[in-house]
Formats: structure tokens, C-alpha cells, sequence
DNA sequence: GTCTATACACCGATAGAC
DNA sequence: GTCTATCGGTGTATAGAC
């Protein structure tokens, strides 16, 4: 009975895996907004009405996509840096992680784009999805935490208005950091996805072709804005 | 004869915006990989085959979209430059262009998403789009151009591998500037639309609340960066 | 330049047999 | 859980009359 339903639910997660998969495959040629249950059906030998009893509708499946994209570069943000981390400096782990979440991004471009590029309209991502998204922040987050313990960034300034959301941002993530320092990670952390967007998105193309250097200089500067220095 | 000309193609031109406009209302409703000549139509209570005299297909209707929200947000940042330079700074002449631009995407989330979200799937942008996708980037330069006249940014170092690119660009946009400073351009450039992505997109959603401050903050530092200083 | 009509394909979702 | 069949739509694109 047991070993039954441990067959059932393994033949289940394998349907399920498969159908994620190529949904995957038609997000690249066809593009999120034009994700169809029937045509997954059809690659996959099934009928259509199949489907219903793994995805209850299409907006679900889409939701299963969105959780597995920003998993899979929030687990590439961890495991490079767990990589990274034996005896190297700040900086070195800093860039680590943000070069591989760069190249995660080149090598899924059409996952990237479903998570980091236009909203696909008339879907709204439930409330979790939150966590997952949060993966490669928290990451980073962490290294910049190490980089300067407690000290904080120095003599940088912050407006008036913003001191509200600096400090809950920094009681809600990162409860030993200035205020001042959390909001500036906000911003750093925008700023490079920016970098890698306009680079997956093609908007280097006859700017940049050293993309490879460009995108480590960049970070390493933002780097620098943040507090992250190249001393271990 | 003329004026009969002249007639016909006034009201051309009348049924060509008036197709875009609607257009562009389905680009909100939909999305650009789902706008449909068909839909267009039937709105305009058109026959769907008379679209084709004014549009020879789906993918050319897009292309003009494109092609207009360029234009739209590159004189955005146009004559935010014209209306802030009569004595201003600067940082004040940056910040206003920043300001305009960010404005201009919050008020047209949807064609933002066309041109800096991703790429529509199957489509192919005709070369004719580029020398529009470059007018906010111009005018951002030429506000940095301004700001240091020809002394360039100083302690900036580049990696060998980017000098060629670094000169290239320096030689293409601002011959007056050295190639360091170009190159951190488009860092910034990247950067800030990497903020404004994520404020468009919604990734600072239960992140940042004074998004008008923040933005503006985050704006001033990038100005930094780049060598644009308060003082006038 | 606009219309009707048409060919041919697609979609999400459900009902009900097995 | 999978199937067939079906409802009630959607689309691009063209042909040919006016």
C-alpha cells in the first residue's frame, strides 16, 4: 500500500517534470504570454484534458515556472557562492556570485526573461513566489554582510523620506546593517540586474562586445558603492 | 490633384495613428506577443483585411509601436534637457533627465515593457529601430559631456581587455571624451534602467515604499559615478 | 481602400466513458 | 488518470466583389 502510493507519486512527480520541461521548450519559442496547455499536450502524446489533473489551469503551470526559475538562479547564486567562500576575499566572492547568476541568465534567457523582464500581462503572481525571488538579494546580502561586519558603509548619506523604509528594509533582512547601507544595497542590487538585462535583452549589441570583462568591471564597481572591497 | 493627394494622405495618416492608438491599448491588455491585427480591427470596426493596406503584417505593426515608444521616451528626455538647462546644474540637468525618462515609464508600464522588457518571441527588430533606441542615451551623454568638458572622470581605470570596445565607443558618440568615461557610461546607463525595470516591473513591491525619493537618490549616486557633480 | 467570405489553424476548459 | 468529443471562442492571411 505504502510502495503504491510511493509508485503513483513518482510516476506523478515524473509527468509533472516532463510537462514543466516542455513548457520550458515552448517558453523559448513561443514566449510566456503565449504558453498553451494544449500544445504541451500535444509534444507530449497526451490529450489536453490530461493536463488539467497536474496543472488545474494555465495560469498555474506559468506559477510552477516563475518558482523554478528563481530557484534555479537563487540555488546558481548559492552554490558559487559556497564555491567561492574558501579563503577568498570579499570581492572575489562578490564577483563569483554575480558571475553566475550573469551566466545563468545568458544560458536561460527566456526563463530569465520571465522572471526579470515584462510582467506577463493578466497573470499575477501569488504571494509565493515571493521567497523564491528573494533567493540571489539574500545571497548577496550575505557577502556584503561579511565584508563589513558591523561598520556599516562609510559617509553615506540618506535623504530624509527614505530613513522609514531603510529601516524596516534593514530589521526585515539584515538586522546587524546601518539603514543607510541596506538602502544602498536595494539600489546596487537593481542596478545589476540592469546590467545583465540590457546584456540578455540585446541591448549591447554594436555597444559592447568584451561582455565577458565589461559585466566584471561593472560589478566589481557596484561592488565598491556597496562596501565590498577587494581586501579579505 | 494636389489637394486631393494631400486629402488622401491626411487621412491616411488619421487611420494609421488611429490604428497604433488602439493598438497600443491592446499592448496594455494583452501584451505585444498577443496584439492582433484581427482584435485591432474589430475595434475600429474595421474588416480585419482592410489593417493590411495600412500594415503588411502583424510584425510590421509592431515594429512601428517600437519604433514610437522610442521616439516617445527619447523626447521625454529631450525636452526634459531643454526645459531644465536655462541656469541649472548639473546634477540638476541629470537628475530632471533621470526623472523624466523614469516618469515616462511608470505612465507607460506597458510600452516601457516593449522596448526594455523582453524581447517579443519571433520577432526580429528591423535595423530602422536603432537610431531611435539611442535618442534618451545621447541625451544623457551630452549632459555628462557638459559636466566635465574634456577633462574626463578622474582615477577611472579600465581592464585592458576593454580598450578596444572603450575607444571604439568614445570614437562612434563623444570623440571629446576619453574612452574610460564612455566606457563607465554605459555601465550607467545599463544601471539605470536596471532601476527602473525593477520599479516598473514590480520587483520593489513590499521593498520600497518612497519610490519617488529612493528613485531620485539612487539617480544622484549613478550621476556620481559617472563624473556629474552638483556643482554647475 | 473597404467589404464579405473563406481556408485553415489555434486556444482554454469541460463532460462523460473507460 | 487518460481518453474522445465538444463548446465557444481565438487568430493570420488571402481572394474577389464593389
Amino acid at each position: 500500500m505504502n510502495t503504491m502510493r510511493g509508485a503513483r507519486e513518482r510516476a506523478r512527480t515524473e509527468v509533472t517534470a516532463a510537462i514543466k520541461e516542455e513548457a520550458r521548450k515552448q517558453l523559448a519559442a513561443e514566449g510566456a504570454a503565449k504558453l498553451s496547455l494544449r500544445a504541451v499536450a500535444r509534444e507530449l502524446g497526451m490529450a489536453s484534458s490530461a493536463l488539467y489533473r497536474y496543472f488545474p489551469s494555465r495560469d498555474d503551470l506559468l506559477t510552477a515556472l516563475i518558482t523554478d526559475a528563481y530557484d534555479a538562479v537563487g540555488e546558481t547564486a548559492e552554490s558559487a557562492l559556497a564555491a567561492a567562500s574558501a579563503g577568498a576575499g570579499h570581492l572575489e566572492r562578490w564577483l563569483a556570485v554575480c558571475v553566475a547568476v550573469r551566466r545563468w541568465a545568458l544560458d536561460h534567457p527566456h526563463e530569465y526573461g520571465l522572471i526579470y523582464g515584462s510582467p506577463v500581462p493578466g497573470y499575477t503572481a501569488p504571494q509565493d513566489t515571493a521567497q523564491p525571488a528573494a533567493r540571489v538579494a539574500l545571497v548577496l546580502i550575505s557577502v556584503a554582510r561579511d565584508a563589513y561586519g558591523s561598520r556599516g558603509l562609510a559617509k553615506q548619506r540618506l535623504p530624509a523620506g527614505l530613513r522609514t523604509d531603510a529601516e524596516r528594509l534593514a530589521a526585515e533582512v539584515a538586522p546587524d546593517l546601518p539603514p543607510e547601507t541596506a538602502m544602498a544595497f536595494v539600489a546596487v542590487w537593481a542596478q545589476l540586474f540592469g546590467l545583465i538585462s540590457f546584456e540578455v535583452f540585446g541591448h549591447f549589441h554594436r555597444v559592447v562586445e568584451e561582455r565577458d570583462a565589461f559585466f566584471a568591471h561593472a560589478a566589481g564597481e557596484l561592488a565598491r558603492t556597496v562596501g565590498v572591497l577587494p581586501e579579505a
